[in-house]
DNA sequence: CGGTCTCTTGACGGAGTTCAAAGCTAGTGG
DNA sequence: CCACTAGCTTTGAACTCCGTCAAGAGACCG
């Protein structure tokens, strides 16, 4: 919870009677790992605020692929937007990669905070910004970039992420398979070795 | 401006004071084919609502090749968010590819709407969000389909723009080459003229 | 008409995939 | 605490999708 406090004072400034208020509505729940949040095709009632561990969000395709479209791990925002927004069915499955500690708010939450505290509506409207500037930063780096080039990108803006999750879900993220992915580590490591000698 | 009173009024309701100050802040503006609204590295200080025309947003990789990343014609805004709003230089090219009318805003008359004219928050949120969804689906597609099911897909959701702009265009916005989808099109037409014999 | 831009076609090359097998690593149960 | 298993990583060969290059054919201007 402090990190939560933490994490929304550094975004903007917020009265602590509103901070109280939306404290008030974010739940504290635990996922062991392995476990879903949100399963494809269900309806997403709550979005998530990572406060310890890690989350990715994924699709399958029509074949049984699974592509993951994001990851948070701490102070990171999750969940599938389309369906908490729009009340559809999810699109996106929501798992957890680790033993994961989150804060969860449920719509009439939402709803409630978005007409009363005026911080938290300015809030979510920097969370989405940043959201969209970031997707299409990625749709740009897909059309422009290989896979490797792709992959250094990945290493470079999230180090804590990359660290921490198994490399299929990497590869899986920049939309490759595995095989590849560890062909252009391995290929990495050959070059970097070679620094040394 | 008729065209536009029509598509916000389609979108929420808006009492017509307020909507006389948006249309007041709006300024019909004309391009000629080939004509760019903005360039790389310049400031986005207006974005712009298409009255009549198609307007190509693209960026350019570090070989100097282009990507188209949206079109919009009649009723679809277009403009470099992230330049506009955060006060940055551009990242994409902004250009028109027929004679083109467009309604533009620049930043002071933005921020004044926001302001003051509440249904024009509700209107920018639907949008944003609409368009962050979007560019979540495409991320999504890009990750799980071949260029030939995503020129399929695009032909579905667009046949209006895909009628009316040059191949190349297309290609680039699938992120493959003109040849390579001119090897998908010859493919159709094979197929499609085989179910007439 | 002449020139530029776009579309088309084909041969070749490279990036990335698929499949299969083996080696690792980490979790699990006894 | 060890043994076992399941899942992850590594490797390699064959293959596919898509890109590159080059050259010709239309199509659209002035």
């Amino acid at each position: 919870m402090e990190r939560f406090i933490q994490h929304i004072s550094n975004t903007l400034s917020i009265s602590d009677h509103h901070l109280e208020m939306v404290l008030g509505k974010l739940v504290e729940k635990h996922f062991a790992k392995k476990e879903h949040l949100l399963y494809f095709e269900n309806y997403a009632n709550e979005l998530y605020f990572t406060l310890k561990g890690c989350v990715r969000t994924y699709v399958s395709d029509y074949n049984g692929v699974e592509h993951n479209i994001s990851f948070s791990i701490e102070n990171w925002w999750s969940g599938d937007l389309q369906s908490f927004i729009n009340r559809t069915p999810a699109i996106c499955n929501i798992q957890v990669l680790e033993d994961t500690t989150v804060l969860a708010i449920n719509q009439a939450n939402w709803d409630f905070l978005i007409k009363e505290v005026p911080e938290f509506v300015s809030y979510t409207r920097v969370l989405f910004r940043n959201k969209m500037f970031s997707q299409q930063n990625r749709i740009v780096q897909n059309l422009s970039y290989t896979a490797e080039e792709r992959y250094n990108f990945f290493l470079d803006e999230y180090p804590d992420v990359a660290q921490r999750i198994p490399q299929k879900h990497i590869a899986s993220y920049l939309g490759i398979t595995p095989e590849f992915l560890n062909m252009i580590r391995s290929k990495r490591n050959r070059i970097d070795s070679t620094l040394y000698s």
